[in-house]
DNA sequence: TATGAATGAGGATTCATTCAT
DNA sequence: AATGAATGAATCCTCATTCAT
């Protein structure tokens, strides 16, 4: 499939080794063939990008938040799921970020606006538990950071481990108690 | 000059659109000047890499640092620091990441060695403030957490309120009180 | 076909002066496609020139050698028919020899060396009619004198005529004896 | 000197590889004292063509020609003159060939004209020895032949030997007896 | 519908030539 | 007179896109 081979030439050959050869051939067709499927090579990549994005909002999304979870629980549970959504690993995202127009900063900026959103109705429901007062700076702060992590991460380093480390310090943040 | 002109179409137009005649035009040179300097394109996007981290690291080194101020202003004081040695955002660095060869990863992480070894440092001035055991992890959170969030933000973002916030997040978690 | 148009455009205007799109278009195609057959300019050349040589050594080895044949007018049905190989006049392997890298040099060598053997051999078949002792000499001689002859006449002087006068001198040299 | 520089250049790196940065350079001065002396790049291989051809004619000319000498010997002694006089072998006519224009052309069928000229006078004095009746033929013959093995040659294959060869080659030619 | 050869605009790089110092 | 930094036209080459089969 055309958005199979384009993320996994993306990923193996950067933005500037991405030709529409290289992802035909991934795909296991001919340019012409793809060409039947978009009007143009942004065209992929703006569909690369809504597939990964639309991905990882899905996985979190889709988490069973149970309300009786701690809450930094809950988070890494989110970041954990989020990471498993990225099947190219960050490096994918890093790539599509160099696609020409604003397709893909538009499209993140819809992205995270749901995911905020999402955090912040979870921060919602346990209020009690939390010391910090602003819960959408506080939804906010989150999803930064983890996404700021993850952005910067290699697929190897970003594992659950990080990820646990990375609830904890976000429970101290909010709660303010130690783990 | 050139690493200026370049510099700055990187931030308008990113990698892709980062072309030897639009670097020469925003330079105010023509394109046989660029290759006076420069053997090559790539060598010119080298340069513009070493120069910023070399700003950066440069940025976070000269800080004068009281010991005692306590070690969450500190912090907050380096990452204004940082970023505002990155005069093109952290924008540029992102479209720098795509620059063919290993040149930016070598480049990067050995700035960072150097900034982690810094910021460990100054954890060791400060070691009975804090709760965390563990300065090697903990520098290396603090200084992946600036990053990641700073590699992920936009100039207009990333201003000194969210470096305040930042600091207070990390002083919770290195000292486990709330301010 | 672009092999064609490249053999052309060398005669015409000389290797300075044989661009992609000169060739190309002498080819009656587009530059594009002279890529999708030549990895680079030097190749086409390359292959202009093995494509040179071989009908050259082609032509000569073709040739009905008849023992009773004298020696002079074999020599003489040899040069006709080496010129008469090279389509493009003896221009062409002039402007051949400017093509950077030692690939000319090294592929006439390979060529002169069949043809010396093989006039070698025809000497052989006429040792007694010979004054000369030493037939890898006087093979080195003709050949010689042929190539240097041809290499530096144009096409309009280098006709039948002018390879009888040499099949005549080469004829007085081997026999000692005047036509 | 720039001639000198350029005739080098010109020897090493053959007409592709002459550049006015590169013949400024062996001549120990830049390009813009290259450019008080000649109005542009031909116009360095014009005289530098020139130079070369007038050394070769004047090298001819200025033989002493005894009446007594064999005629064979004489014509050696000619082409040894000629090879002396091209101080930078035949390599350097053979990239000048591939200057733009006819000039080359143009100057080398005057120089041979020259040559011919004075290659018939010589043959006219010895008229009683020869057995070819065509001066003119003759003549042409001679300095083709000549010129054309010297075309081909390069410096170290170009010695004496050859030339008494030649010489020989020649004298059998013209005289019918042999050596 | 699928193919991939052909196209040619666009981008990197070179180098003859100019001109301020 | 001499210099060599700056210029930009010209060249090689790539690759998105088309279209005949």
């Amino acid at each position: 499939m055309v958005l199979e081979g384009a993320a996994r030439v993306l990923r193996e050959h950067g933005y500037a080794g991405a030709t529409t050869k290289r992802i035909a051939e991934a795909a296991g067709v001919s340019v012409g063939t793809l060409y039947e499927y978009f009007a143009n090579k942004d065209e992929v990549f703006d569909a690369v990008i809504r597939r990964e994005l639309d991905a990882l909002v899905a996985a979190i999304r889709q988490q069973e938040l149970s309300p009786n979870t701690p809450v930094d629980e809950t988070i890494s549970q989110l970041i954990v799921a989020a990471m498993g959504a990225m099947r190219y690993g960050p490096e994918l995202l890093r790539s599509l970020e160099n696609v020409p127009g604003a397709s893909f900063r538009r499209q993140l900026a819809d992205a995270r606006r749901v995911v905020i959103a999402f955090v912040r109705q979870l921060l919602e429901e346990h209020r009690d538990e939390l010391r910090v007062r602003d819960l959408d700076l506080a939804a906010f702060m989150i999803v930064g950071i983890a996404e700021g992590v993850g952005a910067n991460a290699t697929s190897e380093v970003f594992d659950e481990r990080l990820a646990r480390e990375l609830g904890g310090l976000i429970k101290t943040y909010l709660t303010g108690t130690v783990t």
